[in-house]
DNA sequence: TTATTAATTTGTAATCATTACAAGTTGATA
DNA sequence: TATCAACTTGTAATGATTACAAATTAATAA
């Protein structure tokens, strides 16, 4: 964790992007809470320890994020934007009971199909929906 | 695509769904058009056709169909929904400079990751970003 | 350490897609 | 052909995101 996040910081350093306050925190909510949080989510967990912030700063910070390469937006529904520190290769299964977003593992770049040849692919997302194993059981416990 | 059509016709009554003139024509719009359109592209193209259509009619519409399982969501930018009438196995692939949408062959079930064994999955999507081929092409030729 | 300045933050207002709702209309059934 | 629940429609409400301008701050150099 704590590595991870030093590493940010110079990539920062390294794209010229100042290190405010604010960017350092939503940094480190998105290090220490790798659950693919809203906007909604960062702000009100942020909101404690920095009491100036306002919900622009989120907007405007993760859009520098993303833009630079340290963060990946993940757009399953349409509805609602999450936001991942875990920009490397794999999937999100959604469940559509508890709304919890899993992580697993895939290895994207096999399927580089050939009809794609000429095109230039900058990202690649794998997005699954259903239900997850704990709310299937939970299903299955209230119907008996 | 008039097959195509009559099939969808059959699988609505089948769900008692009603037949009503503005679904019939979103229903042809989507097969007419397998661009991955837009709740605005569907509204503009039908509007000379069926002056009094409104667009909540045509949100309704869409979501019926889709739960209903005719239509596919695509939700690539999280500032725009498009519907696919082809639910088939395939990836999508937005292009950056010219905004559209290609479709590409992949077998989708080929990687059903040990992890989610457990879990039920009822839907998958593959989204790749960049620059397709010809948009490639033009930014080179203005290099020059 | 301090001054300087451009980048950043902030709060409010604007925008845009989508949904809620209630009144009018219509498709399917008998 | 009558009936009625389902559907459509227009308007208003909602909610996420962005625009904007004034206040603040991080990084640089003296």
């Amino acid at each position: 964790m704590k590595l991870k996040f030093e590493e940010l910081l110079t990539e920062l350093k390294v794209k010229k992007i100042r290190l405010s306050h604010q960017r350092l925190k939503v940094l480190e909510y998105l290090v220490h809470n790798q659950c693919h949080p809203t906007v909604e989510q960062i702000y009100n967990g942020l909101h404690k320890e920095v009491p100036t912030l306002s919900k622009t700063t989120v907007y405007n910070t993760l859009n520098t994020l993303t833009e630079a390469g340290l963060v990946r937006v993940i757009t399953i529904e349409d509805n609602e934007t999450r936001y991942d520190i875990n920009t490397g290769n794999h999937g999100h299964f959604k469940c559509e009971i508890c709304k919890n977003i899993f992580d697993f593992n895939i290895d994207i770049d096999s399927f580089d199909s050939g009809e794609l040849k000429n095109f230039e692919i900058k990202d690649k997302n794998v997005y699954f929906k259903g239900v997850c194993s704990k709310c299937l059981s939970n299903t299955k416990t209230n119907h008996c």
